[in-house]
RNA sequence: GGAGAGCUGGCUGAGCGGUCGAAAGCGGCGGUCUUGAAAACCGUUGAAGGGCAACCUUCCGGGGGUUCGAAUCCCUCGCUCUCCGCCA
């Protein structure tokens, strides 16, 4: 959400600003609004205080021992004056919400100006896309090898974007898991987190899916409306809502590694192949909580993070920075990694770290006291994949593939594979 | 699933339907003392919104109700704890 004094006092600026991402604030319904609503409240407030200092005067004469019967009379008007000013007031106030809580962040002025990916601005590459002496398989291709990625038996057992991975190929998945969790937090300094795989609403809004983006997720069917998380940035970021956080704590920094579910609602007929796009993911992903002034190195931080597992398994990729039309609804600056898929030829996403800034916190309410002026003050979120353990998974096999069709395993998973140097 | 108790400021914890935004303690901040620190003592200290300001409004788990007036009474939902039952 966006600081509702600066959607007041700046509402041009704000709309120029999200403007860069094609959003189209409508300031004239929103001045319209604000301004019926200082004058409800106004009027709401002065009711208000006449109904305390009546009650009080009451209150005052009974305790006199004096006849209050007059000071009634006198006071009857005003409770339904007040009640139909209250609920006017909350009307407008509600709708005005419900715009606050649809206006994407404000993008950091280094975003730069584009209508969609390919805009995007590649920032650094590393890594070399390596060159195959025969024609490179698609991961899917050499998934069908022992029926290791087994898209026929899932579609039976639940629909279209589903796979069972067996045997080796499901203890990779496992080990890539194991991977990054133990190197974040053995060499990134994150704390593991182990969370719930449903959240209720109020976790879902503070993040940001919520309420406009309600298509993209599966929704329990339960008495309390649980939905599962797209993403455990949902968990673990709530953690910090509705709370201070003691400063000398900061940052909070968490790994978490959990299956994320989407919808894929608008995606159909893209990526119908294959891992890349299902509706049951797995993903260890990083969550930092910081003081305001430390979250754009935090950005840097937790790309090199997530960048360091893609180097650690030797798969190339690049760095890309998010243009304008691209980057996420509470991003205020988004950075991808991509990873080279020699099957496709192609980068494709593997990570996305931004930093959100305040926009979070503000919905969660999420506040530290800062020493220095002993005031509370919003704190900044951040969050990244560290990584997508599914397209890893693709980019591992699609690039230690072999001419024979085996895939060898990379070599900082030789520990959780039984020592093995090639899938079997 | 059954029975009961509770949910109050950064934390712990008082609070008769009427100067209660809320005692007290802890913590924080400022000061005295000290070479410095600790201890002790004194003072100060909730959040949000509106207003240039004086000041006003709202907030005692969420929502609703009763009342001139609700932290306090009623309803409802959520959560926590205790006991019983069931169970991975």
């Amino acid at each position: 959400m966006l600081d509702p004094k600066r959607l007041r006092t700046e509402l041009d600026e704000v709309a120029k600003q999200l403007a860069r991402r094609g959003f189209k604030l409508d300031v004239d319904a929103v001045r319209a609004l604000e301004g019926q609503r200082k004058a409800l409240q106004t009027h709401t407030e002065e009711l208000q205080n006449q109904r305390n200092l009546r009650s009080k005067s009451i209150g005052q004469a009974k305790a006199r021992g004096e006849d209050i019967a007059p000071l009634m009379a006198e006071v009857s008007s005003l409770g339904d004056q007040l009640k139909t000013a209250e609920q006017d007031l909350a009307k407008i106030q509600t709708d005005l919400e419900t715009i606050a809580l649809g206006l994407p962040n404000i993008l950091d002025a280094s975003v730069p100006d584009g209508a969609d990916e390919n805009q995007n601005v590649e920032v650094r590459r590393w890594g070399e896309p390596k060159q195959f002496d025969f024609e490179p398989k698609q991961h899917f291709e050499l998934g069908t090898n022992q029926a290791w990625m087994d898209f026929e038996s899932a579609s039976k057992l639940t629909g279209a974007r589903f796979v069972v991975l067996r045997a080796a190929m499901a203890r990779l998945h496992r080990a890539l898991t194991q991977f990054m969790l133990d190197t974040h937090t053995q060499e990134h300094g994150y704390t593991e987190l182990y969370v719930p795989y449903m959240v209720n609403a109020d976790s879902l809004r503070g993040t940001g899916q919520l309420p406009k983006f309600e298509e993209d997720l599966f929704k329990l069917n339960n008495e309390q409306g649980y939905y599962l998380i797209p993403t455990s940035e949902v968990p673990v970021t709530n953690l910090v809502r509705d709370t201070i956080v003691d400063a000398a704590s900061l940052p909070l920094k968490f790994t978490s590694h959990t299956p994320c579910f989407r919808s894929e609602a608008g995606s159909h007929g893209k990526d119908t192949r294959g891992l890349i796009r299902q509706h049951q993911f797995e993903k260890v992903e990083m969550v930092q909580i910081t003081r305001p002034d430390q979250s754009w190195q935090a950005l840097e931080e937790m790309v090199g993070n997530a960048e360091a597992i893609l180097q650690k398994l030797g798969l190339p990729y690049r760095v890309i920075t998010l243009c304008s039309g691209d980057t996420g609804f509470s991003a205020a600056k988004t950075y991808d990694l991509e990873v080279w898929l020699p099957g496709q030829q192609k980068y494709r996403e593997i990570s996305s770290c931004s930093n959100t800034l305040d926009f979070q916190a503000r919905r969660m309410v999420a506040r530290f006291r800062n020493p220095e002026t002993g005031k509370t003050e919003l704190l900044h979120t951040l969050n990244g994949s560290g990584v997508a353990v599914g397209r890893a998974l693709v980019a591992v096999v699609e690039n230690y593939q072999q001419a024979d069709g085996r895939i060898r395993i990379p070599e900082v998973l030789r520990n959780y594979m039984g020592g093995a140097e090639y899938l079997t």
